[in-house]
DNA sequence: TGTACATCAGTGAACGCGCGTTCACTGATGTAC
DNA sequence: TGTACATCAGTGAACGCGCGTTCACTGATGTAC
């Protein structure tokens, strides 16, 4: 307690790293200061660091400032220089997930003619995205209310959860015949809560015995598909 | 940082509550202590502060040993006399609230003949729970896997979520000629994650503009039991 | 070519907080002799 | 009927922790004159 922070610092006179190494025993190197005009850099570092914590912790209340700050070789207030605040940090580091999830969305759907297989592949990929980023995936869509900064609106996460492209995917699948005329964003929603029930209870439930996967997630979908009263 | 506690301890040898009343301004008034025997009653009480400010607060990571203590009327260290750490705390909360769900999910169901009917009754009585107590649902089916004590293992959650019960009324729908044949288990889980869909999302993004609760769930109850193959 | 100066990219130390938990204790109350 | 004693139902104070955040500063580096 009498030294809070490092616990190297004499209270005396001396230079900080006037003589030698100086680095404690297993810390980090200390990091070199960016030059002149790259400090954004530091941005990046601190955005890999925090993501490689939250994956290596496997818990968002576990990054912390500190120990992101520590695993980048670099002070604490230092986070600030580049974000306001924790929470900016941690839907930083979400937010670069989040696009991904899209893309991977995006990707998995491309080249797909049918719109109904397009759906298919689409919660493939989000399902995929939420098993293997559990902790991104809590933090998107499994946070508290209130815990999420403005910019990631309700609004915005449902739409980046596919919301608009399934219900475009379901017009066309209307007007090909294929299903029967409805209202396309309720549809989307029902299907976005039919994926969105397994991920999370496959990730909160690991020790349950859920039959693997790909197996349920193909029975998911036939059963929310079917029940969209498909023609088959 | 000298007076790490309370603060208005004189480090010097005066008794503590020699003089007057001395109870701090807004703070609860201190509870009378039991009787010989009825050191029991402690732990209702506790119990009952515990929920109540889980409720108020609506999170269970504030839910301090410190606030509960202080909500009661005790010290801190008394809570301990009754628990053995804050997990049991919070768990021993939820319990109660978990044999509710069992409950309304039972008294929902009951003297209902149609075994499909029953599962949406159950489903219905699911869902309003998840969404009149949305912490005590977290804790008990959005947690992070580590977070639960031992007693409360995957498969007991998911048995008390209906599963079996479920799944029976599955085998007799099927017996009766409405469903066809099938995994009567997986469908049950298929179920489970519709409704666990729902509920979590509706309690997470409450900003988001879903279809009021009972329209969702009608549309969404009626989608899984026409995907699962209901010749209706 | 030299030099004062502004700016950039951070640092070190501290503040104050609330938390879970432990420890030695205390005072009332019932019980055995 | 009196009294020593065990037990019960707690208390008060402290330990040590890590955290987010603020503040005044520092040293290197580029730039204007």
């Amino acid at each position: 307690m009498e030294a809070p922070d490092g616990g190297e610092g004499p209270t005396g006179s001396s230079r900080p790293g006037s003589t030698s190494s100086r680095s404690a025993p297993g810390a980090p190197p200390r990091r070199a200061r960016a030059r002149r005009g790259e400090g954004e850099r530091l941005r990046d570092e601190i955005l890999a660091a925090a993501e490689a914590l939250l994956i290596a912790t496997g818990d968002e209340s576990a990054l912390s400032l500190r120990a992101v700050a520590a695993a980048v070789g670099v002070s604490p207030p230092a986070i600030y220089l580049h974000f306001a605040d924790r929470a900016e940090l941690v839907f930083a580091v979400c937010e670069r997930h989040w696009l991904q999830l899209e893309e991977a969305m995006a990707a998995a759907a491309s080249g797909v003619a049918d719109p109904v297989a397009r759906i298919r592949r689409r919660g493939e990929a989000y399902l995929r995205f939420g098993i293997e980023h559990p902790e991104h995936y809590r933090v998107l869509m499994m946070g508290r209310p209130g815990d999420t900064p403005e910019r990631f609106t309700d609004g915005r996460l449902a739409g980046s959860a596919g919301i608009e492209v399934v219900a475009d995917d379901l017009r066309e699948a209307i007007a090909g015949g294929v299903l029967p005329g409805q209202d396309v964003t309720e549809a989307a929603v029902l299907l976005w809560m039919a994926v969105h029930g397994m991920v999370s209870l496959v990730i909160s439930k690991p020790g349950f015995p859920f039959p693997p996967p790909d197996q349920l997630y193909d029975r998911l979908f036939t059963m929310a598909v079917r029940g969209l009263g498909a023609s088959r």
